[in-house]
DNA sequence: TTGTACGCGTTATCAG
DNA sequence: CTGATAACGCGTACAA
């Protein structure tokens, strides 16, 4: 029971030819309607089921779009996942998923893997930006669409879809202001990775356009972590000036903030206002709910997933560079008009 | 530049014929060093890269499994499919990702498309327990791994890793009591799933092994939502003898719940225990955090991708059935001691 | 409308 | 040790 029937199990069946079969399994009008009803009748009989590795083999189309990113188990990178499923599955994409666990190494291999499996397509957020770009020329190389999603290295030619970094830190920097903070701090990630660089950048010419001067002392560059938030928010309380809010990269730092600052008594928004950032799931559902910046990874995905169709389509080279509009999301833990 | 290479350029450039070249790429023993030297390199030369279609064609087998999930923006399954990636990452494997969106008929479809797409084993979470089990039949019949997890289908001869839910619901509701609760509500989803029917028993065990009367009026049946936990809270307080405690199936349901109890000023846990079920990431992180059932996904995913390669492995059928045990994680919202 | 013949890229078998 | 050939399952010019 074990055996695949495939089309020359039918053919036989019936005394036709394969190529018979497959012109009536594939909508060719060369094929009377009698016939082509016979062998659909016969080959649901027989439990046919196409070969798509053949077909693929054949057509130079496997039907198989690469994704990869960081870690699957992320709020964020997972919504994405969903976003490009979503919009591939009807045209009969399947999505395959890598994992970089934020190396270089395994990135390189899961491109190298990718192109093994002839995939038609490479959906990805890379690990860093200062490196080498051999790997992602190797899929240009071959023509196969390259399309970046929210980290992106910046080359010619290369498609991408990311959010307007920049302007979320001024957002979320104008908000803290708006609110009444005088002493703005930043918790900022790697400067390697652009969304990182570009949220400062937000941060600091939101501080300039409002006569703030930017203060060193109150830019931590840690990982998104509750513990490293708690951490880092101890010490900026020990300053001469500590800050009166902050503007976190990431909502897991900002959720340490906001347990430090509760921990030393220190009313929050009222004394102290915090903004973080990508709207992680958790942040709504928290009794003092935390003011972020969505990503819409969802949309995010589904562009993605829509350059790469436009891409396949159309036969010569495109390069789109989409930038979504992120969102500020105003909840309690900044906002004094309600508190 | 979009041409690749096949073995055959290298067999041409080299003056060899393909098989040659492929004895040389396969670390065959039937070939000379010199010349598997020099293939190496004019390959590597060449920018070659193995073509895994072809291959798997040739072979039978793809390298591929298909994964199967209700939704992947959920971090219960983004953690299992993470740790079915992490463990055949390093054999080789690739993940291809399919949603049901809790839909039947879509899970057909997936299995079609993993079929067409020669996988080498499907492993899933089922959308719904009592349907025709004929698309399970035909992954069978094809002699092709089946694995389920979390959410199975009982059939002879097919794997799964599940966890104990009957012991989870035990344990909630074991726990609820032992924090002097009398009167014990609980959230269930449909019973139509193993999953939901097995907590609801556990909880029904617990109280009948500590005498207390099963209240029916006490059992709610709604979906994993926040609103639907507050709106159910709501009418559970309306009742003649209010509840003291809750065992709710979902997370979500829970944190509704607790938004409920708070709102009407009982306090929680003094005057009111809450135990909720799957270890979301935000009921940790929440001021009150919620005391829940820990389904360790990140090590189901990877226990079903070891019961795979076991059943790769071996030529014989083997069912094995796999249940973890679930962890009772004690927060604030049911530690009436700590309060 | 159908059959014939070939190729997609690879590997296994059989000679040499 | 290497070459020639067939086969995996399918699609498609070309011929009939």
């Amino acid at each position: 029971m074990g055996k695949k029937t495939t089309i020359y199990d039918i053919a036989k069946k019936l005394n036709i030819t394969a190529a018979t079969v497959s012109r009536a399994l594939n909508n060719n009008p060369k094929i009377s309607a009698a016939t082509k009803e016979l062998v659909l009748e016969t080959a649901a009989k027989m439990n046919y089921e196409q070969n798509k590795l053949a077909q693929a083999l054949k057509s130079g189309k496997s039907y198989n779009v690469g994704v990869i990113v960081p870690r699957i188990d992320s709020n964020f990178f997972a919504s994405i996942i969903r976003g490009i499923e979503d919009e591939l599955s009807p045209f009969g994409y399947q999505v395959i998923i890598c994992q970089t666990h934020e190396e270089n190494a395994k990135e390189i291999e899961n491109i190298d893997t990718l192109l093994n499996a002839q995939v038609d397509g490479v959906l990805m957020s890379i690990t860093k930006s200062n490196i080498e770009s051999n790997h992602f020329n190797r899929v240009i190389k071959k023509n196969i669409p390259l399309i970046f999603f929210d980290r992106r290295h910046n080359m010619e030619g290369v498609s991408s879809v990311t959010i307007d970094d920049f302007e979320g830190g001024y957002q979320a920097t104008k908000h803290l202001i708006n609110q009444g903070c005088k002493h703005i701090a930043h918790y900022t990630g790697s400067h390697n990775i652009d969304i990182f660089k570009d949220r400062y950048l937000g941060y600091k010419q939101a501080l300039e356009d409002n006569g703030i001067e930017l203060n060193e002392d109150y830019i931590i560059q840690i990982k998104s972590d509750i513990t490293k938030g708690a951490k880092a928010m101890k010490s900026l309380l020990k300053m001469k000036t500590p800050p009166d809010g902050l503007f976190s990269s990431s909502d897991f730092s900002a959720l340490g903030a906001i347990q430090e600052l509760k921990s030393q008594g220190i009313k929050v928004p009222k004394d102290f206002c915090v903004v973080g950032f990508s709207n992680e799931p958790f942040t709504k559902f928290m009794e003092l709910s935390i003011t972020s910046i969505d990503q819409s990874p969802l949309e995010m995905g589904k562009m993605a997933a829509q350059v790469f169709l436009e891409q396949m389509n159309n036969k010569f080279k495109i390069e789109k560079r989409i930038i979504l509009k992120p969102k500020l999301i105003i909840r309690k833990s900044s906002l004094k008009s309600d508190a």
